[in-house]
DNA sequence: CGTTATTGCTACACAGGTGTAGCAACACAG
DNA sequence: CTGTGTTGCTACACCTGTGTAGCAATAACG
């Protein structure tokens, strides 16, 4: 199309959306973003091209680059919550018939199952990209401790039933969290090398040769 | 002093110092920085403030700014691999009278001893502040990878000569570097309340606990 | 079809950080 | 004590990103 200097080009607006479509729009590509290029690479600027709009746009959706970023964490927060709901039952009655390893092995494949089922938002938690706000280290640091708070009660309980080992219940429990963060990042970094079913296995036979 | 506003106020200069010495004292500003405020932080400006100069001083110093983060990565990788020097000895003979479990156990407070006797250093390793660069994760994976090779060739002689347990070699040794990592991080984070005894003991329980 | 309300765009201002040319100050050597 | 070489400073230019006022375009409603 020829243009000439006297009448500069006018980009063509992007189409209409309404505001909650725009801002999960928006939100999608800041994660996106964030993950390719790291969290600095999320700018309002970055987030209006990547939809192929103006930074007015992002504005309208978002108080401040704060508020976008608070609103990437928000939503990924809320996902891993719905995907942990089943990952921690409750403690076990005292006449129940479980198994305790049985119960560990399950918790850590549910665990494990639902970060590779939303990796993209998994990795945002577990392998931080680059640029990481503060924000996101005190979501995961307050995610964590609600998560061994669980996890120390199943513990302790399978702990007793098993009739040892006799560790310290809490290095015990940060230990078997620490092992399946890792294994998810595992999972996260190295998906075509390892499977779930690996990690489950081998923490079977692992919880087979602890003798009590 | 009285001074009047058709005479600026010049700042007086700061003492000199040899081109050797500024650079240690600007990349020690620069840890500091970083550790407390985080990567983005880590500015020419922020730098020169540290240490009571002005920015060509930095410059002087530094080619730039990523030059700067560089020196001060290097700067904690050499620390790092200097006190890591003993952490792995040689895979022992089929001869020689070791107990395997020993010395895990010994490797595992050599390690924690080195990040503890030089916090600041692991903190940008193990809990890297945020904004921290690509190349601090590249750093960090190769030493990793270095470190698992190490680890695993220990951990297999030690899974022969104990005889057991029947579990995938590089798991296991991903998982014990994974124990060993978050022990550090622990340490780190919480001080006052773990100490490297705590964990050794822990390390050596689970170890008795753990039949072939 | 015209009007209105809503969503998007242009152009502007501002702030923070990077990087440097040329000058200033000072410590050391002769 | 003077001169020189080395280290530090001021002031300037530039770049990237943030944030917004006012206008433009468009979709929906009557």
């Amino acid at each position: 199309m020829l243009v000439t200097s006297a009448s500069p080009v006018k980009r063509p607006y992007a189409a209409r959306l309404p505001p909650a479509e725009r801002r999960e729009q928006l939100l999608e590509a800041a994660q996106a973003i964030a993950l390719d290029r790291g969290f600095h690479a999320v700018t309002i600027d970055g987030v209006a091209k990547a939809c192929g709009v103006t930074r007015p746009v992002v504005y309208g959706a978002f108080e401040d680059r704060t508020a976008l970023l608070t609103g990437m964490l928000d939503r990924a927060e809320q996902r891993v919550i719905l995907q942990l709901a089943g990952v921690f039952p409750p403690v076990p009655g005292a006449d129940d018939d479980v198994d305790p390893d049985d119960l560990l092995v399950q918790g850590i494949t549910a665990y494990l199952t639902a970060i590779t089922s939303d990796p993209d938002t998994w990795r945002v938690i577990l392998v931080p990209p680059e640029g990481a706000p503060p924000e996101l280290a005190e979501r995961v640091a307050r995610q964590r401790r609600l998560q061994l708070r669980a996890l120390r009660g199943l513990l302790e309980w399978g702990l007793r039933r098993r009739g040892g080992p006799d560790v310290d219940a809490e290095l015990f429990t940060r230990a078997v969290f620490t092992l399946a963060e890792g294994a998810g990042r595992l999972l996260l970094e190295h998906p075509d090398r390892w499977t779930v079913e690996q990690v489950a296995r081998f923490a079977r036979v692992t919880l087979a040769s602890l003798h009590p």
